[in-house]
RNA sequence: AGCGGGGUAGGCCAGCCUGGUAGGCCGCGGGGCUCAUAACCCCGAGGUCCCCGGUUCAAAUCCGGGCCCCGCUACCA
């Protein structure tokens, strides 16, 4: 089966954070290596999204070009990704030359089959920045109950839903100076027309979780309106519209699309400009992204309607959504400097404990939280005692009595049972990453040695050597075969890791998903075993964090966005 | 306000769709083992499954009402 697996792509602002590591990227890195591990053909793909108001305003702020801004960000992130060990085909953004002329020709398409329209409305402007204002953009006095900062969209003092038009005195956020109302015509995608489709889509689509399915379909009972796809900012792609040529497409409607240019970015660069047909204009391929519970209604309604609207694509499989993660009880935040952030997150651990860590934890069902306590629990409980110490016990032992990988000797019904209880484990795990169910999955992965140290203590293998070799021998076999489960269940998620236990267990053929059930050849040499994670004390923990702290107070006073990145 | 999610032992969480003696991990008390990363295994204590009402022989699980927490609400990525 062909698969597209697509991370929801993050905007090149800041570098992103352990929550939407989790929500986006990391979970996309671990479908996809499971998908590969299958045997299928994976195309896995995300990308910068470079544009949009905030980094002109900031890079207007800065004295630098935008597009120097998005640039310099977009090299860290890519960086950060590849410590991270995503395992991206393809990390691009969306100021490339193939993204900028697949969205015009997209817009184009849209255009002809008559799903844009063009209205005149009134947008608050700058004249000092020289800028249009998003709602946002626009501070003033609350109409409602006299909050002073409230913005242009909603008052966050009284929650009421705002027009900027409404507030006493609006300002600039920007420098503070009064806006004014200045006549603009912006380009509209019909929702309206594509709805009936969209909701066919929806409705027949047997692979949404039902939370993303039940928000789209409130959304489509309260019917689609028609949403504006131009901007008026300078930094974006400009609008392929006859009369809209000092527009730009709105960032949300052109980094959706580079899910598809990145394949065609991808198929060219190997050689093959149409082999991106085969995942995105063909049946029998699968589209899967990976995205936070923010990113939903985009993913499952807008993005379809616009594949509908242009036509001619395959439409996208499932969106598999996270809930947030909070950071010891309270939301990631930036400004409050409240949370980690990726850069630092390695400062602090190795990439595959974040990863077993986070996914341990991840939000499927509701929203999870991040506190140090718990994570040195999984650290040093689960990664370290569970998993690592059992197969540092079935490793130890069959290099003392055997030597090598152990033989099949001779298996009493304790074995079969043992057998059969950690495949099923292992099936169960297939059947969660199947579904997309991450959590779900490791916590089976690590079920399996669990059972493997039950089994250990009940069978005691150190003693059976003494009184009937052949039959211990069965027992380190049995063992050692769910170490093969072990590893291909942890693949996904600690790829650094299990290429180290996959050659300590003396294996030299490609781990697969097949491999890892075939039964192993006796005798074969074992490689170095040693410990495949070490334990962190809180002492040490706390320490991290300290020197965190330094490093930050040294950096945050550095001028630049990608100067205060930690590398 | 509307929409979505959630309220299960001291902590974190699974179970809820497909009703039937309330599970797991950590922590705590006791024991076992000694191959292993002072690890592992067993036993035990600890719960009005937010509240009220309904359906049912039977409800954490389905239905109605209420209280509390969180997120989203589409020109924020």
């Amino acid at each position: 089966m062909k698969y597209v697996v697509g991370s929801a792509w993050p905007y090149v602002q800041t570098v992103p954070h352990l929550g939407n590591m989790i929500g986006s990227v990391l979970s996309a890195d671990v479908y996809a290596r499971y998908l590969r591990l299958r045997g299928h053909d994976v195309v896995f793909i995300s990308g910068s999204d470079m544009h949009g108001t905030p980094i002109e305003v900031e890079a207007i702020q800065l004295g630098v070009s935008p597009h120097e801004y998005a640039e310099r960000m977009h090299k860290i992130v890519a960086e950060l990704f590849k410590r991270w060990d995503i395992s991206f085909d393809l990390y691009t953004h969306t100021h490339t030359d193939t993204h900028v002329k697949f969205v015009q020709e997209f817009y184009r398409k849209v255009y002809e089959n008559n799903y844009i329209f063009h209205k005149e409305e009134e947008i608050p402007y700058c004249p000092n920045d020289g800028i249009y204002l998003p709602d946002r953009f626009v501070v003033g006095k609350c109409p409602h109950c006299g909050y002073e900062r409230a913005r242009g969209d909603q008052c966050e003092n009284c929650g009421r839903l705002l027009d900027p038009r409404q507030l006493v005195e609006p300002k600039c956020a920007i420098c503070n100076g009064a806006p004014i109302w200045r006549l603009t015509r912006h380009w509209y995608l019909d929702l309206k027309k594509l709805e009936d489709k969209v909701r066919e889509y929806v409705e027949k689509n047997p692979h949404l979780p039902p939370a993303a399915r039940e928000m789209s379909l409130a959304m489509l009972r309260e019917g689609l309106k028609p949403r504006a796809v131009t901007r008026d900012n300078k930094w974006g792609i400009p609008a392929p519209f006859p009369g809209a040529e000092d527009k730009t497409i709105y960032v949300w409607f052109e980094a959706v699309l580079g899910y598809i240019s990145a394949v065609i970015e991808l198929t060219t660069s190997r050689g093959d400009s149409e082999g991106w047909k085969k995942y995105w204009t063909e049946q029998d391929t699968r589209i899967v992204f990976f995205v936070g519970k923010d990113n939903v209604p985009f993913h499952v309604v807008i993005l379809p309607a616009l594949l509908i609207a242009a036509g001619g694509y395959t439409m996208p499989t499932t969106t598999a959504s996270t809930e947030f993660l909070m950071y010891e009880g309270d939301k990631f935040s930036k400004s409050r400097r409240w949370g980690i952030w990726i850069d630092e997150a390695l400062q602090l651990l190795p990439p595959d404990y974040w990863r077993f860590v986070l996914i341990y934890i991840r939000p499927e069902n509701r929203d999870a939280n991040f506190t140090w306590t718990a994570a040195l629990e999984i650290i040093n409980k689960v990664m370290n005692d569970d998993v690592g110490n059992y197969v540092n016990r079935v490793l130890t032992l069959a290099k003392r009595h055997v030597g090598g990988v152990p033989p099949e000797g001779s298996p009493t019904e304790l074995e079969i049972d043992f057998w059969s209880r950690v495949y099923k484990l292992f099936k169960d795990a297939e059947r969660y990453y199947d579904a997309i169910e991450l959590k779900n999955a490791l916590h089976a992965v690590v079920e399996i040695a669990r059972e493997g140290n039950r089994y250990l203590n009940a069978r005691a293998p150190w003693d059976l050597y003494k009184r009937n070799v052949e039959e211990a021998n069965a027992v380190l076999h049995y063992a050692y075969r769910s170490l093969k489960l072990l590893a291909a269940g942890l693949a996904p998620i600690t790829p650094r890791v299990v290429e180290k236990l996959w050659s300590a267990m003396g294996q030299t053929t490609q781990l697969t998903w097949e491999e890892a059930q075939r039964p192993p050849t006796p005798g074969a040499p074992l490689g170095d075993v040693k410990p495949l994670f070490r334990k962190i004390s809180e002492e040490e923990a706390r320490e991290l964090l300290r020197r965190l702290e330094e490093i930050r107070a040294k950096k945050s006073t550095a001028k630049y966005p990608w100067e205060q990145v930690i590398l």
